[in-house]
DNA sequence: ATCGTAATTGAGCAATCACTCAAGTTAGAA
DNA sequence: TTCTAACTTGAGTGATTGCTCAATTACGAT
């Protein structure tokens, strides 16, 4: 074992998530790379492969951290709906702090890509189905904790939720000011507590 | 008058809104762009200026459809709630015909560039704005109408449609299949009906 | 038919792209 | 200390980028 890399690669690649979460991956070139990394080319190839596998693992660090977000605030409320109604809550501040971009990372990607990049737009379709499942089992932990009325079908639900959350994020990258997105989540969460059941306790 | 263009100056914006919505604008290039009107480079930049400009000019023709969709829908119906909601049931049918993309190409271009091309972006952001004042009009109609209790904000649910639509449509971007889509578009278009003020006549 | 003007052509520009690799450097094993 | 294998460096690869322009072509007015 004669030596070991300089660079961190867990930080190395939080780098990459953000240069690449704001440009998109073709308007950024590994010269952007080398700069937020502070990496030569051939340290950048070595670790990483080439662009495309650095943009991939960037993609699924985003996706990592991202469920981990949703599943904070899930843990922090008793009732799944609760729950889903404080996620969709905390997207109405993407204004209010600074971020590297208020759309989704995983949506821009899907939107960006073509089929000359299929192999990645693939990856961030299943890291939205990954999120879509979460969401789903949320409502199904909702219908038997009898939160939810029986005529619901939480995949349908968590279809819907998802759709919603994309859209609120990619409203979110538009220029309007920080009120009329908490209005927004606002709205949106209202709409998941609506679902509560009436004859349901607690 | 020595010489008229031989290409079809409208033809050939219909051509590159298809080419750039499919591809986004950093991912095509100038190549794909004489393949795809059938023009050489010289008659290209004769005509359109530069790759942001026809860009720019796709954008516009592309929102100018767009409004004229939505617009279509509105008088096919009496009422404007009625119309909202064909609207929404409309864009369930994404993935049945085929098209250069699912995914609207105003967001996509919000979602695309970044401050490097920052003139382009606002423009996508203001002809999203447009739509959004579309669906803002067509609420304060319905309540004006009656169709509508007064409790309801037009502008909170002008706003709250367009993220909805953002959002299904940038979902039919998804691998998911056709069906999928339509029950999505359903329960959107359920919500906007649930709206109708029950105490309202006809 | 002739002319004048504008549209068209396509070879080619400098700049940038993703990427390579030989040379130099460094840390751990012996 | 010496050896060795992996890491780092940065000049440089060929391909592609957006774009230009002198030469050519073709139409409409005369």
């Amino acid at each position: 074992m004669p030596r070991q890399p300089l660079y961190d690669r867990q930080h190395a690649l939080d780098q990459a998530v953000q240069l690449f979460w704001e440009q998109g991956f073709h308007a950024t070139s590994i010269k952007d790379v080398e700069r937020a990394l502070d990496m030569r080319p051939g340290s950048i190839y070595g670790a990483f492969g080439n662009k495309v596998r650095l943009f991939q693992a960037a993609l699924d660090r985003y996706a990592e951290q991202g469920l981990a977000e949703l599943d904070a605030q899930l843990q922090a409320h008793a009732s799944p709906l609760a729950g889903l109604a404080a996620y969709l809550r905390s997207l109405g501040g993407l204004r209010d702090r600074q971020m590297p971009c208020r759309a989704c990372m995983l949506v821009k990607s899907l939107l960006e890509l073509n089929e000359r990049d299929d192999a990645t737009r693939r990856q961030a379709d299943q890291l939205l189905a990954a999120m879509e499942s979460r969401f789903v089992a949320c409502f199904e932990a909702a219908r038997t904790a009898g939160e939810l009325s029986a005529a619901h079908d939480p995949r349908r639900l968590g279809r819907r939720l998802q759709a919603q959350v994309m859209g609120m994020r990619a409203y979110a990258q538009r220029d309007v000011d920080a009120a009329a997105l908490h209005e927004l989540a606002e709205d949106m969460a209202g709409s998941v507590e609506t679902l509560r059941d009436p004859s349901a306790g607690s």
